[in-house]
DNA sequence: TTCAAATCACCCTAACCGGGGGATAATATA
DNA sequence: TATATTATCCCCCGGTTAGGGTGATTTGAA
């Protein structure tokens, strides 16, 4: 945990290309100290606990351990290094795995390099350098559907069976009749046009409903 | 939706002081109008849909209807606007529930007059501006418990848990015989020393463990 | 005033849940 | 190498739940 008065970087990456482009750009940025480099994680691995890294870059796209397998074997060797996710692709999945497995950030490759040297300062001070279009899905993926064909109630019924709860809990907790329950579960059932719990939350999930 | 070369910008928000602070620092910067600023929700109602505005500075503490239920009543009255929430609270549950309820941004009231402006018109371009705080925040949610006590198939198997899954769908999704699926959630309960499905969620998620 | 929403009622059967009690082989991890 | 964890499977049990069918009433909004 060395903290002198650069930040220590490390790049993987396998294209040799923007590596080096990467380690030149952030290089030559007063307060910046791209420590190493490497081709892949597994090349990686062996020699970045010496490195000691503040700030690893880690592509997503890498040949044989991809990124998001390498992230939590990364954490384990080096748990206090902040992890930015490099990617040109912005699928929704992969950043929401990205970022449960433990990334501080995620840029896409076409961020500028004053963002990118940005987000290193600023995850390092301990923000979420998330770029715009990474923000705006994730803003997007909290927004429910305000079309949904659900009632209110329905609709808070749905959510307590995402939690698991059975029909004499939902009952309890909101208050009204079994009977009550099972006519909202009813309904719910027909308006998604399913038949069981799990494809009522998968519906609802996909469509944003709850 | 006239669209010319301002961003009409309406400021809902009661203290009268902060209201007509903000009104200045954005009435003063090129490019932007603001069109109105009222006190309250319930006054807003009627009069908004003429404002035409294209961004609303919403206040979460409000008197009467407050911004989280003023919200989806908003964008009914107009669908096109877009919200930014302004709120001295950064509390996690507030956050998301508004963002649930379709505003687009979320800022707290820190933010220097500059952020404020530069934010809405990030939103107005479609990009989601939240501030350094509120991003934090967010990754936060996202990111699980690398100290989880459950075991990668446990995890799996809960997860399905919290998709409304029963016994039997699980024992098929994962290619594996029922009883190992008891044996999965047995073990579930014990380690997170609960005894049902809901308590098990709720746990976990407390937790960050799915 | 008409329609959706919210509430409650009673029928049924098959399946599910959670609590016991085990066992075995593979894989870590010390 | 030894021990612990993990993943897999097996049996018994009783009480509950789920989902399908078919209704009714009241409230509130369009």
């Amino acid at each position: 945990m060395s903290s002198e008065d650069v930040i220590r970087v490390v790049i993987i990456e396998d294209d040799e290309i923007i590596r080096n482009g990467y380690a030149f750009l952030i290089g030559k940025e007063p307060g910046f100290h791209v420590v190493n480099k490497y081709a892949s994680f597994d090349e990686a691995a062996k020699k970045i606990s010496a490195d000691e890294p503040e700030v690893i870059l880690l592509d997503i796209e890498l040949p044989g351990t991809n990124g998001i397998e390498a992230l939590p074997k990364l954490k384990k060797i080096v748990p206090d290094a902040f992890v930015l996710i490099l990617t040109v692709y912005d699928s929704e999945k992969l950043i929401f795995d990205a970022l449960a497995s433990g990334a501080s950030g995620y840029l896409t490759k076409n961020s500028s390099s004053f963002k990118i040297v940005e987000s290193i300062r600023e995850v390092k001070e301990g923000g979420g350098p998330m770029s715009i279009n990474i923000a705006r899905m994730v803003i997007k993926s909290f927004q429910r559907n305000p079309d949904s064909p659900l009632s209110k109630r329905e609709t808070q019924v749905l959510e307590l069976v995402g939690n698991g709860k059975n029909r004499s809990q939902i009952a309890r907790e909101l208050f009204i009749d079994l009977e009550t329950v099972r006519s909202h579960i009813k309904n719910i059932y027909m308006k998604l046009d399913v038949n069981s719990r799990a494809d009522a939350l998968k519906t609802a999930r996909k469509n944003k409903l709850i």
